[in-house]
DNA sequence: TTTCAACTCCTTACGGCATAAGCTATTGTC
DNA sequence: GACAATAGCTTATGCCGTAAGGAGTTGAAA
């Protein structure tokens, strides 16, 4: 149920994802009717409704007036889909940052937080092989022109956990409040009269989670990542101020 | 590809969680051949060889000499079967814990974060609706014991995210790593290779992306983990000696 | 102008999935 | 011995990705 990135034909992928179409002699055949960017944005429309799990090639060829089997002479598989639809929603992301680089990581955290609640399903796209497209990559850049020169790869790291996991957190939370028509109270209370009937003892067996007053879970995850991110720079800012004067330490 | 808990028949779930079968009369018909437990051991089994992905009914009942249907008569549908497995495999996660919460907190999320590199299908269970079975409630409510009662809520959210996004990066690589064949090394080496012949300029465009060196993702996810949760546990001590000595503000 | 290769897009088909419906065989109660 | 309840089976439905191969379209070579 998660997808992994650039699992298929490594050079085909590449040669979509950065657009090296060597345009030579005038192709013969019929002229055609479709372009890759044209089926990136149906499948992306695709999966901002319905999700990746909603996102079938059927699907996807419906929306553009085709069969199925007619994107397959644009894009390989359904997983080249997935790497293409990935990068290409990553276009655009970062806006130009401010010149201190706390501010600008700040920024930079916020911005791809946003996107990837616009667009839930890239939570599901494996992070851990890099799709390496340019758009990802620019995100990336911007990032580590920002840094400073400290801890560089576990900031990074970190910073990533922190936007996807609140991101996760907010977009799930919306998507079980859509997806049963229950919203997140209802669920709670009808969930803690079941409870108290089904498991009498709960209050005596788990007093602390007993006392914890239910939550918008949407707002929690929120102060969770701007309380997170605080917390972070901190310690960053920290570590390079121990840099700047070594007799400090 | 993500499930999400706790949408069906409520009732029937909570009671399979908290296995408050109340045993009146014996009952009729054939005896029952299997136990939830079983079904839950061969599930989990399988999700632990194949994934998520590979979890279907037909591979339950087969591990356990049985069609697919059979399960049916025990389970209500496979989401409750995956709930049920959620809970299931939080059974005896976290050790007696010590009395120093600064240390208690750091066990803690240690042992969280191994069961979760041991089930790795368990960060495809949406974490926004709990499950709210026994087991996972356990979890949480150590965790509660253990910390000092300061932004209660934020702290849980932070190092859930840090957990479960660490966690997830380290069970991703691997499995990209067993699936695909290739180690993340040479899945470097042969994607690198065809980026310079393909994007030529990317040394160019992307100086600080191009400077890093590659890694092994395992070891700076977890390089990453543990300096989050100092960082984090950093932040939280500060507030909680802010607390004790108010004049300090 | 004819021929043909290259090309797009289609229909059909296969094996996999969850699970609904209905059957048979087994067991306890009357 | 009759009957109700139950376990586990077979079958069928409608999804999925995609392999195979056919029909129609176009540009270049003859």
């Amino acid at each position: 149920m998660v997808v992994y990135a650039g699992q298929g034909d490594p050079e085909r992928t590449l040669a979509l994802l950065w657009r090296t179409t060597s345009d030579g002699p005038p192709r013969r055949g019929p002229k055609p009717a479709l372009t890759v960017d044209a089926i990136l944005e149906a499948a992306i429309a695709v999966a901002d409704e319905s999700g990746l799990d909603g996102l079938s090639m059927r699907a996807v060829g419906e929306r553009l007036g085709r069969t199925a089997m007619a994107l397959y002479t644009y894009v390989p598989t359904k997983r080249e889909l997935v790497d293409l639809m990935y990068d290409h929603a990553h276009a655009g992301l970062v806006p130009d940052l401010p010149s201190g680089w706390r501010d600008a990581v700040e920024i930079w955290a916020l911005a791809v937080h946003e996107r990837y609640l616009r667009h839930p399903w890239l939570l599901q796209v494996s992070h851990a092989r890099p799709v390496l497209g340019p758009h990802e990559q620019t995100v990336l850049e911007k990032l580590l022109e920002a840094l400073p020169d400290v801890a560089v790869r576990a900031t990074v790291s970190a910073l990533f956990s922190l936007v996807r996991g609140s991101a996760r957190t907010i977009a799930e939370s919306r998507d079980a409040a859509t997806g049963t028509g229950t919203s997140d109270q209802e669920w709670w209370t009808a969930r803690s009269g079941l409870m108290s009937s089904l498991v009498p003892d709960f209050a005596e067996r788990f007093p602390r989670s007993a006392n914890l007053p239910p939550v918008e879970w949407d707002k929690a995850a929120h102060e969770a990542f701007t309380g997170g991110l605080t917390l972070l720079l901190d310690g960053l800012e920290n570590q390079t101020r121990r840099r700047m004067s070594p007799k400090a330490r």
